[in-house]
DNA sequence: ATCATATAATTGATATATCAATTATATTTA
DNA sequence: TAAATATAATTGATATATCAATTATATGAT
C-alpha cells in the first residue's frame, strides 16, 4: 500500500493552521488576562449574546461533548466567571449566569480577540476567506453525510 | 466593540471541518481495529518509515507536545504495540521500535486510512487543495511569525 | 578536563476529551 | 393517566493537553 505519510496531507496542513491560531490567541489573551483559556472566552461570548443557551447547546457552539462542558463550566463557576441557578421553565436544564467577575474579562476580551483574528488573517482576500469556507464545507459535508 | 461570535468566524469552520474528519477517521479506524486511535496510529505510520524518531520528534509530526508523547507511548507499549530500549549512541533518546503487533496494525491500517482521506476528499479539485493549502499557509505563518 | 548550557525525557498538578452508565425531569404514546 | 421514551446534566474511568519543575546525558566554551 502506498499511503503517503500523515505530515504530507491536507489534514495535516488544516491541523497546523488551527493550531497555531489557537496558540497565538492564547498567548495573547494570556498576556492581559489570567487564567483564561480561549475556550472558556468563547463561553462568555456566546452566553452574553445568548443567556438562554443550556450547557449542551454551548458545548456545541465550541465543539465540546456534554461531559466536558459540565467539568468546564465547573472551573469557571468555581473561578467565580459563571453562576449556576435553576431554571423554573425546565427543571432539567440550568440557567448559567455570568458573575460581575465574568463582566469584567467581557469588557477586556473583545479588542483581543479583535485583534488575534485580524492579524492572523493579514494579507488574505475576502475571496480567499470564501473559497476556504467552501472547500472545508465540502470535507466537512463529506465526512458528515458518508 | 462590534465584535461577531466565534460560531461566524473562519477559525469556526476549520475546526468543525477538522473535527468532522477526524470523528469519521476514527469511527472508520474502530470499526476495524479495537483500541486504537488516529493519533496511535499516525505514530506508528511515522515510526515505520522513520524508525530513527524521537519522541520529541514524533511529538512535533502530531502536533502533541513531550509530555503528552510520554504518556502516549507509555500507554503504545503497554498495549505492546511499541517497544522502548536504550539508544547507546544518544542515553537521552530511546530507540523506539514497532513490535509484531504494531506490524500487525501496520498490515490493516493504511486501506482505511486511504479511505478516510478519499471519501472526505471527494469532489474536491487538485487546484482546490492548492488553494487550500496557500489559504491556510498564510494564516500558520501570521500566527507565528507576528 | 571543568564548568556552563542545552537537550530528551519524565513527573506532578490540573484541565479537558471521550465513552458508557446513571439520575432527574419532560414529553409522547397507548 | 400510566408507561415508555427522550432529553439535560452528571459521574466514573481512562487518555490526552499543558505548564512548570526535575533528572540524566550531551555539547560547548574556557
Amino acid at each position: 500500500m502506498n499511503l503517503s505519510l500523515p505530515s504530507e496531507t491536507i489534514f495535516h496542513v488544516i491541523e497546523s493552521s488551527i493550531k497555531e491560531y489557537r496558540k497565538f490567541a492564547q498567548k495573547n489573551i494570556s498576556e492581559k488576562i489570567k487564567d483564561m483559556t480561549i475556550d472558556q472566552g468563547m463561553v462568555l461570548l456566546f452566553l452574553n449574546e445568548h443567556p438562554d443557551l443550556s450547557q449542551k447547546e454551548i458545548a456545541e457552539l465550541v465543539f465540546k461533548d456534554n461531559a466536558s462542558m459540565t467539568r468546564m463550566i465547573n472551573t469557571m463557576v468555581q473561578k467565580k466567571h459563571l453562576k449556576r441557578s435553576m431554571n423554573p421553565k425546565d427543571r432539567r436544564r440550568y440557567k448559567i449566569e455570568i458573575t460581575n467577575k465574568g463582566k469584567k474579562v467581557l469588557e477586556t476580551l473583545p479588542p483581543i480577540i479583535h485583534y488575534n483574528r485580524k492579524s492572523s488573517l493579514k494579507g488574505i482576500t475576502k475571496n480567499e476567506l470564501n473559497q476556504l469556507e467552501t472547500i472545508l464545507d465540502k470535507i466537512r459535508t463529506n465526512c458528515t453525510k458518508t
